[in-house]
DNA sequence: GGTTGACCTTATAGCTACTCTAAGGTTTAA
DNA sequence: TTAAACCTTAGAGTAGCTATAAGGTCAACC
């Protein structure tokens, strides 16, 4: 299989695979005879634990981590758990900011008058207040 | 006032403000005969703007254009008021995919025994099912 | 006058996670 | 045979800094 039907197949770009390949996050896949990268599908169950791992917001380094994990049959299942609360807690974190700043926006683009004149509380705002965030 | 004096003053690093400078998001400051830079109180105005439209999260290129618009009197506040919108409206689609991907880590976490054995619902999880989130 | 430490300068590389481009080889179909 | 659609690699570009190296300057102390 060559490498643009496996992309199809595990839901990541041809590029990105290369990618993957170059930086060892995955095991280089073997060659055809006319250097041609040919999958398989062990290969593909590898490529699609990373889709899904990148897709559900852990980093590369973390995906590194999960797919050592992933390939250890010693592996001990609350390494993993502990991984993902952490992961959550992140997002969780991030989600709090992002409010703090959708509520500032919302608020800036409620102070403004929208209208032609040249006058805008949105700037002011921006270049006299603190911001109120969390974090 | 030296770039370390006029960082503490505006929140932002001496690395930073040079890199804004470098970039040209700032005019130039002017230099001492030594080659240092100096501030005055309206640079310090500017680099103030820029560091709360970061934290408000605009990107450096919105910025640019929100510093424009500040800087110039003939300004419509329209036009600030529909950045600051959409602005809002990227900020909120962000926040439904991390809560998607939270819920989802979440749900992870609650699959797994969390002992020392090494099944594990959740790296079966990232390798098995699709993905409920958003976008 | 010399030395130390804290500042300042520039240029350059590194970070994340790709994406894109260029320049070229291979395969397939018309 | 020729064009389109693949494949290969290497290298640059993206955002927004941060860190490093190699050097100049300044203020204080002895």
């Amino acid at each position: 299989m060559n490498i643009s039907e496996a992309a199809k197949h595990c839901g990541l770009s041809p590029q990105t695979i290369r990618y993957y390949e170059q930086i060892n996050l995955v095991t280089p896949a073997r060659r055809k005879d006319n250097g041609y990268r040919d999958y398989r599908k062990q290969d593909l169950e590898q490529l699609n634990f990373l889709h899904r791992a990148r897709e559900t917001g852990f980093s590369i380094e973390e995906c590194r981590e999960l797919l050592d994990l992933y390939q250890n049959p010693a592996r001990q299942s609350q390494h993993v758990h502990a991984l993902v609360l952490e992961k959550a807690e992140r997002v969780a974190t991030q989600i709090k900011h992002l409010n703090a700043m959708h509520k500032e926006l919302v608020k800036l683009a409620k102070s403004c008058q929208d209208d032609g004149a040249p006058h805008c509380a949105i700037l002011d705002n921006l270049a006299d207040h603190d911001m109120e965030t969390a974090q």
